[in-house]
DNA sequence: AAGTGGTCTAGACCACTGA
DNA sequence: CAGTGGTCTAGACCACTTC
């Protein structure tokens, strides 16, 4: 029988326990942790309890639930993808990291721009935008959804090629240069729907990377975001004095 | 009487339904949702339902709920930080957005390098470093955390200063010329520990920055990382084609 | 069929807020 | 003091996996 430590609720003081337990190896990556029933044994308390405590381990992010199954340990490893280079080609940045990247494309469609879009791409409102939304897998898993607006003269000519691959290597292909990208980086919660979409509990954290491109006359030609799973992605930059700009 | 469809379960579609109703405006920004004894008539169900749909909007970061007083709406007002000019003082950077930033200092010592640390720092595993602990706080609440990971030749001479102000001025301001920054940026959720000490729930998304600075000789000299509020803070970059790295 | 986690119920007690 | 959310209990039924 467990009893509260320090007025720390039950269910927290069994969620550190199990904690403690994963970082020091008795509960290795992928192994399995005491079913619900073992576990309102060994600390003497409630099936609640005990599954508030496990609710506890998978909001950090640290187990998953497998219904019929058991409670497993998650194995964590992300891929990194370079910021500061976004003109290489995805794949190739995830087959030195010795994963395989694909996409899967949603939706190419010519639609008016949301409020946020149509003031990045200096438009007028009656001007409209092609929208492209996809999904990105490495290793046959989703790891991120874009969606990305393209100027109507851009996605006019390469609307072929903007469907099956990435933007900036096919603009980069095509000769349109890039010369300067305004990126933010920022966290949200998953939504029901994004949850469901990526695969990942309700409310995980996902890294959000707004982005838009201008070409050599400081002229925005597309913008978007990238919406990955927190746990699966880090991006890298490297910051040279030069470039301090703002 | 609220009935299940499309087989989802009755709290997803009770704080769907809420989630809804919180941005179409019906519920606005500081309001407060009705109580959970409200919602349980409302809706025909069990207090534990409700309180199940209510952990969805928190674990969304959409509401707070508050001991004895009630569940409110969470205002969403983000604070950005440039990672393309670390030089710039982040005092100025708040109060450009009209915030005023604070830190507090936890702690600064001389410690044995964690690997991780002497790795990026080039160290011997004899060598010390001094190791900064600080809370970054903006209009007085904690918006993150920031460990930093100095070499003993340079912390020494600027202690003082460094232990009061942030570090990349201070060095600046000395005379130290930092080169380039090697960044990654990613996500992870909070901890027990350190969502007590950012006054958000477990499990919450952070923004998690690492850094390695380097000086002209390519030598690296701090390295640390910064544990942000992902509901707080933005990074912003700014990236030319002059400076494709990597 | 046995074991697992997922949903939901009714009810109890506590701690905190605010009038 | 009444009303709020926080913790915990015992127990029921379901859906899924594995044998």
């Amino acid at each position: 029988m467990i009893t509260t430590e320090n007025s720390l609720p039950l269910h927290l003081v069994i969620s550190e326990r199990l904690r403690d337990d994963i970082f020091s190896g008795q509960y290795a990556a992928g192994e399995q942790l005491p079913s619900e029933h073992q576990l309102m044994e060994q600390f003497g308390v409630s099936r609640i309890t005990v599954r508030r405590a496990i609710a506890n381990l998978v909001q950090q992010g640290l187990v998953e639930a497998q219904r019929g199954r058991g409670v497993f340990v998650k194995a964590q490893h992300k891929v990194t993808r370079s910021l500061s280079n976004p003109l290489i080609f995805f794949d190739e940045d995830m087959e030195r990291q010795g994963t395989t990247a694909s996409i899967r494309s949603l939706s190419f469609e010519l639609v008016p721009p949301p409020l946020a879009v149509s003031d990045r791409l200096k438009l007028k409102t009656t001007d409209q935008v092609y929208c492209q939304k996809k999904v990105i897998l490495t290793d046959g898993i989703p790891v991120a959804i874009d969606i990305t607006y393209i100027r109507v003269d851009i996605g006019q000519t390469f609307s072929q090629e903007l469907q099956s691959s990435l933007i900036y290597p096919t603009l980069d292909k095509n000769g349109v240069s890039i010369e300067r990208v305004e990126a933010t980086l920022e966290c949200t919660h998953a939504t029901v729907e994004l949850s469901e979409a990526l695969e990942i509990p309700l409310g995980a954290p996902l890294l959000v990377n707004g982005y838009t491109a201008f070409t050599e006359h400081n002229q925005p030609i597309i913008c978007g975001e990238t919406l990955s799973r927190g746990d699966r992605l880090t991006y890298s930059v490297v910051l040279t004095k030069g470039n301090s700009v703002l």
